[in-house]
DNA sequence: TCGATAGTTGAATGATTGCTCAATTATTGA
DNA sequence: TCAATAATTGAGCAATCATTCAACTATCGA
């Protein structure tokens, strides 16, 4: 009879198991670290800050770019912003985004040399 | 009057569209990268991740490490194994998981320096 | 050969998510 | 002050996705 809920097995290996518990880290950091992982999973988004990774753009420019609408680029601009991951500078009326920092580009570098080394 | 259909702009800064494009990947980089940091961009998943840096273990293992079924957890390491993620070896009953290589561990690394540095 | 346990699988479901559409804000130039 | 353009926003919708549940396969020991 399988109770399905929770946990729904004996442990196998307890030690191991304990062992892992104690050096893993907190919940919050993982949610974190998805959040930040999630950013990078949608190719729009990658297409974005690879974009930016190459120049400084406005919202028309990746528009054009990856043809879609200024809409659809302004509602992935606003998660990754929300996410720190591109700034951006205002000129009149158009607005330059960047990427935030070099973490962000290493980040993607390390994704190719997954990507391409497999 | 907007046309509010694929691109729906005068492009700004066509020379800097141009050369960013020339510079650009295919578009199927794009979705592989994708599908590489989506795999990252789950809490479950990323927890499963970092538990198999620190120790090999089992389904079991990981279901009473996370607390949740031997089915959730079974579906999530097929979703790692088919994106060449995790390996596994079997003894007996019981199949062993691991990471697939330290690329899976440089990953989580520069993911875990980022969110530390922000 | 059979019972017990580890693990996998597929359908179903509720939640999340990416884009569209229409309306709105912000800024510039006339 | 007003028309034009860049950009943002929120609601709505279709697609994707993580988990549950129940049934199934695989292996071992007796």
């Amino acid at each position: 009879m399988e109770k399905q809920h929770l946990c729904d097995c004996d442990v196998i290996h307890e030690p191991v198991v304990e062992d892992t518990r104690k050096r893993m880290q907190a919940e919050m950091e993982y949610t974190d670290l998805a959040a930040l992982f999630k950013m990078f999973g949608d190719g729009t988004r990658v297409k974005i800050l690879h974009a930016l990774e190459l120049n400084e753009m406005c919202v028309c420019d990746l528009a054009a770019l990856l043809g879609m609408t200024k809409s659809a680029i302004s509602h992935q601009l606003k998660a990754l912003r929300l996410s720190n991951l591109v700034k951006f500078r205002r000129d009149g009326q158009v607005i330059y985004y960047s990427l935030a920092d070099d973490h962000v580009k290493y980040i993607l570098d390390i994704g190719f040399d997954h990507i391409h080394h497999d």
